[in-house]
Parts: C-alpha cells; sequence; structure tokens
DNA sequence: AAAACGGGGAC
DNA sequence: GTCCCAGTTTT
C-alpha cells in the first residue's frame, strides 16, 4: 500500500503490454508524429483527434512541410478541433525548427519546454515517447490517478500539485521504457481510472497500491476547484448570400476564435426591423430576408445565444468576402458556432 | 493565482 | 444541464 511510488512500474507496465487502445500516432512514433498528436490532444479526447491526425500528416508530412504552409492551409487542417493557438504555435515552432535546429525536434526536455506551445506536459510527452528520456508527462489524467493513490484530497486543479506530482514521478522515472510508462499512467486514466466518481477499480492493476481504494474514497477523488460561471452574449448571426456566393467576415487576430473566418452579425438579439435598419445604414441592399431557427454555442467562459437571419444581397459590402460554398469548405477555416446556420445551405456544401 | 482559450462526448 | 478531456499562454 504505497500510494504513488516506484512500486507501481512492474504491474503498471505489465497491464500496459497486455493490451491498450491501438492509436494511429502511436504505431510509427516518429519525433513529429508524436508532437503534432500531443498538440491535437491537449485539453481534447483521443476520439476528437483520430479523425484530424492522418488528414493532417498526409498534407503536411514533416517540420518542414509545416513550416512553410500557408496559414489557411493549417488553419483549415485544424478547423473544429478548437483552441486555436496551437495550430497557430505549431506553426511557429516549426519555423524555428527548421531555422535553429536543422528541422528536427531537439531530444532535450528544456529545448522542447523553449518552443511555443510546449509546456512542461507536451516537453515530457515528447520527450520520454519519441526519445526515451526518462522525464515524466503529468496530464490530467496521471493527476487524478495520483490523486486516488495517495488518497489526496487536495484540489488537482492546485497548480503546486501539479508541480509536486510531476517532482514525485521525476524523482524515479525508470530509464527503461520511460515513454511507455507515461503512456500506460494515461491509459489506466482513460480506461480503468475513470473520472466523475466512475472508477472500474474492480479491473485496476494498481488497486493493491492505491490508498484511494483502501479508504474507499476512489470514487469521491479527486477535488477541483469550482467552475466559474459563463457570461452569456447574444449575438444575430447573418447568412447572407448574393446569387450563390455567401459572405464571411474574417474575425479579429486576438481574443476568441481569433483569424477564423465566420458568419456576420451583429451585437445582440435583434428583430427584423431592426437589423433592416442596421443593414441599410451599413449600405447593405436587401433583397429579402428570412428568418432562421436560433441557436446555441457553448464555449469554456462563454456562451452565445443567437438568432440568425437568411439575407439575399443584391450588392457585396464590405467588409464581407463573398466566396462559393466549394471554396468555402476547401479553403475557409469556419469554426463549429456556425454550424446550425450553414446546415441552411448545408446541401450546398 | 486567475482568466482566456473550443468543442464534443458521456451522463 | 454538468463534467472534463494526453494544457499552454497571458494577464
Amino acid at each position: 500500500m504505497n500510494g504513488l511510488s516506484p512500486a507501481l512500474v512492474p504491474p503498471l507496465l505489465g497491464w500496459y503490454d497486455q493490451g491498450h487502445r491501438d492509436l494511429p500516432w502511436r504505431t510509427l512514433p516518429t519525433p513529429y508524429r508524436v508532437w503534432i498528436s500531443e498538440i491535437m490532444l491537449q485539453q481534447t479526447r483521443v476520439e476528437a483527434v483520430r479523425r484530424y491526425f492522418d488528414g493532417w500528416m498526409d498534407a503536411l508530412p514533416d517540420i518542414r512541410a509545416l513550416a512553410e504552409a500557408e496559414e489557411s492551409v493549417y488553419m483549415k487542417l485544424w478547423e473544429g478541433l478548437g483552441y486555436y493557438n496551437r495550430v497557430r504555435n505549431l506553426h511557429r515552432a516549426a519555423v524555428v525548427l527548421c531555422q535553429e535546429y536543422g528541422g528536427q525536434l531537439p531530444a532535450d526536455y528544456d529545448k522542447l519546454l523553449s518552443l511555443p506551445g510546449i509546456g512542461e506536459y507536451t516537453a515530457g510527452a515528447i520527450a520520454s515517447i519519441a526519445y526515451g528520456i526518462p522525464v515524466p508527462a503529468v496530464d490530467g489524467n496521471v493527476l487524478r490517478v495520483a490523486a486516488r493513490l495517495d488518497n489526496d484530497f487536495t484540489p488537482i486543479t492546485d497548480a503546486r500539485y501539479k508541480k509536486q506530482t510531476r517532482e514525485r514521478f521525476a524523482a524515479w522515472m525508470p530509464a527503461d521504457r520511460p515513454g511507455d510508462l507515461n503512456q500506460a499512467l494515461m491509459e489506466l486514466g482513460a480506461t480503468i481510472c475513470l473520472p466523475n466518481g466512475a472508477p472500474r477499480c474492480g479491473d485496476c492493476p494498481l488497486q493493491h497500491l492505491c490508498l484511494g481504494y483502501h479508504h474507499k474514497n476512489a470514487s469521491s477523488l479527486p477535488l477541483r476547484a469550482a467552475k466559474k460561471a459563463r457570461r452569456i452574449e447574444n449575438r444575430t448571426v447573418l447568412l447572407v448570400r448574393c446569387g450563390t456566393l455567401v459572405g464571411l467576415r474574417q474575425r479579429p487576430s486576438a481574443g476568441l476564435l481569433a483569424g477564423l473566418w465566420e458568419l456576420p452579425s451583429l451585437d445582440g438579439h435583434l428583430s427584423p426591423e431592426e437589423t433592416r435598419s442596421a443593414l441599410a445604414g451599413l449600405g447593405w441592399q436587401l433583397r429579402r430576408m428570412l428568418s432562421l431557427r436560433p441557436a446555441r454555442h457553448i464555449f469554456t467562459h462563454v456562451e452565445w445565444h443567437m438568432n440568425g437571419y437568411y439575407i439575399e444581397l443584391d450588392n457585396q459590402p464590405e467588409p464581407l468576402t463573398f466566396v462559393s460554398p466549394p471554396a468555402l469548405r476547401a479553403t475557409y477555416a469556419l469554426p463549429s458556432a456556425f454550424r446550425a446556420f450553414l446546415n441552411v445551405i448545408e446541401e450546398e456544401l
């Protein structure tokens, strides 16, 4: 009954070797593939990443291809995956790698850590999985496993708890198979030591070491800090057509959904009359206008409550960009928030 | 230390 | 509805 200790290594690796999920980025764990997969996996479930990984690799097979890619290309490949600064940082890091590291990811934890988008977890994951360097990779899974193993009620959202956990693993990371050990810990968290009070302790290879199980606290752990309430933003979204073309707008280069394309919108929930008036003031020549079914989209810290209008125009006013549905599908990265309204022209997309 | 930053799947 | 995910960066 040791809690988090080196005693977990043999049973955990033994369990991992008996069978684990077959993940595309693990079949050929080159540094580039490990890097891309780890960035995609930040705050994102494995099943979501599966749909993106191979497409990315086909389009941008190596670091140099990424460094030389147009912004619209890598943004489109990331469309719908969220946290879009991740893909901008991937590109920035690829440029640095080509300029300063000969187009290779360095086999060095601190050099990896210095790259844009690579923090403590990701540096540890790349170093251990791609290069066999004995450093920990402490993610949300590992924090949950650690809190239960130790019967520790410290909120795992506390930055000190994460740092402490990382240092405890670092003190005894085995030189043999550090990448598999890190992956086994995450695999355990994702398949056995499940969150939300639903651990499958009966199937756990570490049950005999687990203080949380011993004290019957496994399903009560870990503790997390309370979440903040989201603010609500009311928008009036416009699905604009001019002939067969769709009117898009590019979002500002900073903030929420930075740099992505979007359906144009107005602040607040506007009535048809208010909308007509506002658009006439902008020089939009309305031919036709229909109400669309309202929709909501929930982000981490804000909710959009959206009313929508389908609008046909006789002109193509600034600052809109008018694109054909095939061009929209192929080239313009649109966030998921507008999906409900785009469904109106789904058959064209 | 807290907030910003997406989206979706499971309950 | 709530939870939380193979987190990082900025404030």
